[in-house]
DNA sequence: TTCATATTTGACCATATGAGCGAATAAGCA
DNA sequence: TGCTTATTCGCTCATATGGTCAAATATGAA
């Protein structure tokens, strides 16, 4: 597994940029935040994040093209989990590096 | 340090989100990945990266906005790098998991 | 079949934002 | 003072996308 460090390519950047745009949505964020509990249906998805059912439809369907989240369907209800853990890691980092951005600007201020 | 894991506020989400917002443009990443290499100037970086010096000006101002690089100006020349080392991490996270869903995509056909 | 429930989809509107162009600003030099 | 260069700003257009509503679909029960 040689670790190419090369620069990526323009389709290559292209993945990269919609794999963040599907998560630069508060309610697609929030849908997964939910999700860490495990696996919800969409009717309690969208009851829990206070989203119409429709909206939370769709955004589960970004997800879900993303790869992010799956889809089991069972009789009526449609139930959602996340299938990607990278995306814990991720947002720990993205959480740490704003909060230590926050409490640099706090700390001018002291 | 007390590691929280409680969910993150709306206002929280927001701030996340905003952040992947910004990596999410395909020109942004293309100049995050020059500026690995060191700091650079607007105008050496709207060369290297084919974009127009307006249009360079204005993302980087984003990328420094979300405090992804910092402004260093010398004489008629203003000089950008990277800030935020996290990033690296970051799209790393994001290459390894795309990489692996693409592989098993490429697999399901072999 | 007919009805009820859960989810998805289509059409539409409002908003956000990337790109391009020209003008304006700032810094250095003759 | 002009003149040149590097950068930024204002304006415009085109496009993409989130949200909502109503209609369509799918599944199960009476």
């Amino acid at each position: 597994m040689a670790k190419k460090n090369r620069p990526l390519s323009d389709e290559a950047l292209l993945l990269v940029a919609r794999r963040f745009a599907v998560l630069a949505e508060p309610m697609r964020l929030r849908l997964l935040q939910t999700l860490i509990e495990g696996e919800k249906s969409v009717g309690v998805l969208a009851e829990t994040t206070g989203g119409t059912q429709a909206n939370v439809s769709r955004h589960l369907q970004t997800l879900a093209e993303a790869g992010l989240v799956g889809r089991r369907k069972e009789g009526l209800m449609v139930f959602y989990k996340i299938t990607d853990p990278s995306i814990f890691e991720l947002c720990e980092l993205v959480c740490g590096s704003i909060g230590k951005q926050l409490q640099v600007r706090a700390d001018a201020f002291r």
